[in-house]
DNA sequence: CAACCGTGGTG
DNA sequence: TCACCAAGGTT
């Protein structure tokens, strides 16, 4: 085994440098230039949002959130409903119940100022340890081994990792952690996650601009792309379900709140039939003058999903409440949405 | 510890 | 079209 230390140091050295020449502005960093911490509020709201979350699409809810909610203690005082409501469509809805009861632990036991360590932020509802590290580098300045998929993926090609993952995530947490030291550890997990969303790209990675290629050994197999090596995926079953879109006179729709736990825990939904057998032929809840107007597809982390829609008019069932159209469809997840709106447009209940 | 947990963009 | 995958956490 070689002394791998002056390479540690240079590739520290040049991808900072990148980092000051090339670091893309985000709603939720400082200003460049400016030397001011970022506010740990916005840092844990952004790194939540951006779990297994693309930049474009959790921008939008992070100008929302912080509009409506500015600091911590406005998060912790709002209503569940309104936060769940406001999280709709960005997934992962166990985030949003994290999110709150993180928030309120942070009002109510912390004076309303994040834990500046990673072991405090870890032992908050919903950071893990990404994101106890990513806040503690981020905001605080702190040396962590912050470590993605990103920051993986670097690794993965920098040294050639030939173990797939996951059985690699140790070997390449280690091999990232080759890097800390306490000087702009901030900077450092930014730079690091930069890279790998922008140049060392899961697919065809931009090599040529790589302030690292020197000395990575992916670059010099011939074929970066290939790590992290993978081992091969499960195939995701499909399943039949029936959503039940029932309209008032006034064109409200009846929707309910989910259970807490288990898929879209806590968010709004549409009445269903049970799905998770595969049964579509389940009677309808109540008995209305039910209308077939098709079905639409959706694709969940981990099966598919074919809903049938039918629609009526009808009496609400207890467990239901009636709500607005826009309001609803503004706070259902997407799959809900998507057989809100094939009601819609397949009914002529408005007509 | 492997399974569970959303969604939208992309090649 | 479809498989991949994104600033992961919890149980």
């Amino acid at each position: 085994m070689t002394d791998v230390s002056p390479d540690i140091a240079l590739i520290r050295a040049r991808l900072l440098d990148w980092y000051d020449r090339h670091a893309r502005s985000l709603a939720w960093r400082a200003p460049p230039g400016t030397r001011q911490r970022p506010d740990p509020y916005r840092v844990w709201l952004s790194e939540v949002m951006l779990q297994q979350t693309t930049t474009p699409h959790a921008t939008p809810y992070f100008q929302t959130f912080t509009s409506r909610w500015p600091t911590v203690s406005d998060l912790a005082a709002a209503q569940d409903a309104e936060v769940m409501a406001a999280w709709a469509g960005l997934g992962y809805y166990a985030r949003a119940r994290n999110l709150l009861a993180c928030a309120r632990a942070v009002a109510g036991e912390h004076g309303g100022v994040f834990p500046d360590t990673e072991a405090g932020l870890s032992a908050l509802p919903g950071v893990g340890a990404y994101t106890a590290a990513a806040v503690a580098a981020i905001a605080f300045d702190r040396p962590a081994n912050v470590v993605d998929g990103n920051v993986e993926r670097v690794m993965a090609r920098l040294f050639a990792v030939e173990t797939p993952v996951p059985q690699a995530r140790p070997e390449l947490r280690r091999l990232a952690g080759l890097f800390i030291n306490d000087q702009r550890p901030g900077d450092w997990a930014q730079a690091l996650m930069d890279l790998g969303a922008t140049v060392c790209r899961p697919k065809s990675p931009l090599c040529d601009l790589c302030p690292i290629a020197d000395p990575c050994a992916g670059r010099a197999s011939g074929d970066p792309e290939r790590y992290p090596v993978k081992t091969k995926k499960t195939d995701r079953p499909q399943r039949k379900g029936v959503a039940w879109v029932l309209f008032d006179d006034q064109g409200r729709v009846a929707v309910e709140t989910r259970p807490d736990k288990g898929l879209l825990g806590g968010m709004l939904g549409l009445p269903t039939s049970d799905w998770t057998t595969g049964e579509p032929l389940t009677p309808p809840p109540i008995d209305a003058d039910w209308r077939d107007v098709g079905s639409v597809e959706h694709v969940f982390t981990h099966f598919s999903l074919t809903l049938t829609v039918m629609t009526a008019r009808g009496e609400a069932r207890a467990g239901w409440r009636w709500m607005p159209f826009e309001a609803a469809r503004a706070a259902l997840p997407t799959v809900f949405a998507k057989a809100l709106d094939r009601a819609t447009v397949e009914s002529d209940l408005f007509l």
